[in-house]
DNA sequence: AGCTAAATGAATATCATTTTCAATAGGAGG
DNA sequence: CCTCCTATTGAAAATGATATTCATTTAGCT
């Protein structure tokens, strides 16, 4: 999905709750799709407030990623001590995260089989699933290589 | 694992670390164990403090909690919001979580094809596994019913 | 018993996030 | 284009979980 395309659905999902179509909820986008798939808050904020021309406050910056987090363009991808990583989904199919622990790199992977036996254990339990999240910890082989050298 | 069986285990932890053996560890151990399988840090304190007997500070739970965690017998489950949930693990077999949404309850599973399909997909990116995390959010089987109902 | 380092409690700091509140700016209707 | 109402914004303050500081106490060796 093109950023325009999300931009201009966001309008619409803006003007059906009642919201107002404001430049800086839109620059907001621009800079996190700028900024790269995953970000935190505070990273985000500093990363433009270096910028030439402030386009939001800090307030509006949290205040945005809720609104396109309720809206879908964002989603939470993992809390570690008292950060939170968000990633900017752009109508990116649904995936799970493998996550290096020493370098902090998110490698991002899809397997049908593991959602089917999730929805198979759901059944089981007479769960009905909303949305779920699997995270795998590790090292990633750069490091690995990393770690060989010394 | 009994209770009694992690306590000495744990004093042989502390041993090895040159940390103390000290009453306030142990009794707060037991009101873990006393409280239940899922807990709150700050809901944990509550309870104690609401007790006759206070058995250690707020700064001695953290303190505790943390050192439980380094030490294997508890685990953070999930972050929400900026609540974090532990769990007693207490010797208990690796597991995931089904996480009711409405009332909060949380149900343990196990599914050995998940996990082997986890290792699959590690290999094929070169990515060690150190652990790892399956929640699935969703509406237990007691909250649809009750739904129903209105 | 006496010594030394670790543990404790209380108060304070920290840090991400939320809220408050006064000022500003969408945007619908005239 | 003007007006009015309401949502939005920015700055500062509040919140809430967790960490840290520091003076005091205690574990556990000798």
């Amino acid at each position: 999905m093109q950023l325009e395309e999300i931009k201009s659905k966001f309008e619409r999902f803006l003007r059906q709750k009642g919201y107002k179509i404001t430049r800086g909820r839109f620059e907001i986008i621009d800079k996190i799709a700028d900024y790269g798939p995953h970000f935190e808050i505070e990273e985000l904020v500093r990363w433009i407030a270096n910028q030439n021309r402030s386009i939001a406050s800090r307030s509006t910056i949290y205040r945005t990623v809720r609104l396109l987090q309720e809206f879908g363009a964002i989603r939470e991808v993992i809390k570690l001590g008292n950060r939170t990583i968000y990633e900017f989904t752009a109508g990116k199919p649904h995936h799970e995260h493998l996550i290096c622990v020493q370098c902090g790199k998110i490698i991002e992977f899809y397997k049908e089989e593991i959602e089917e036996l999730q929805d198979k254990v759901c059944e089981e339990h007479q769960f009905t699933p909303l949305n779920h999240r699997l995270e795998i910890f590790g090292i990633c082989s750069h490091c690995k290589a990393k770690s060989h050298e010394d």
